[in-house]
DNA sequence: ATAAACCGTGGGGTGCACCACAGAGTCAAT
DNA sequence: ATTGACTCTGTGGTGCACCCCACGGTTTAT
């Protein structure tokens, strides 16, 4: 079991993102001592933080990352994967339109 | 002399943004009616407003804006331009990065 | 025993760039 | 003159995902 402080240094998240994924009963913690009120999380924690941090990563919204967990046998995740994956390619033109149109601009102002 | 209506036609300015552009300063309207307050905008405000949605496109904040058109030689236009270039094309590199990611995740969860 | 480091809660704040709305005045066309 | 479309101001709200702080209890190491 360990205690917020290690549980940081492991995952990387924040004690204030933690707090706030329990909150939002994102990711509760393994334990809470009913007495201190202090937060313990196990490996089973850890596996889902390491998880979560990942999909934070590719840009899911807590939402998102809320439907995921809560199907265990994670049916949705790939698509939804597929899905970022889809978004990201557009992003991905957009941005490289952009530049062009940055190019361009640059071209154009420097007659 | 084009009223708020005209000009969110012409521009593709929400009436909401061209209010919102005057009250930071950054493109106010030619001119103001003392009685009605009603806001009239010219061709040099249809030049203003296009270069802004330009720029607003390319990702700068007000704030940069402002910097670009307060300085009438837009002498750090060019140097903020390569600037947001550069930011692009680091976007580009992180979203296809991800892509990859995405991509691996995809297949060690097909095992 | 004591001090340093840790953890809790509740609630406010952040950023950015607007959007929405009510209530009242104004303009254009008939 | 009327009516419908337009415009004004001021103020509050939005979204998202946290961050920050004070104040007080807890744990750990010496």
């Amino acid at each position: 079991m360990y205690k917020i402080g290690e549980f940081v240094e492991m995952t990387g998240l924040s004690k204030e993102t933690l707090r706030y994924y329990a909150e939002v009963k994102l990711l509760e913690p393994a334990y809470i001592d009913p007495v201190t009120r202090y937060r313990y999380y196990d490996d089973g924690s850890y596996f889902e933080a390491v998880l979560l941090a990942k999909l934070r990563r590719f840009g899911f919204t807590i939402q998102e990352m809320s439907a995921v967990m809560k199907d265990e046998s994670f049916a949705h995740l790939e698509a939804l994967l597929e899905q970022k994956r889809e978004n990201k390619r557009m992003q991905i033109q957009d941005l490289l339109a952009q530049v062009e149109e940055i190019d361009e601009f640059l071209a154009s102002g420097r007659e």
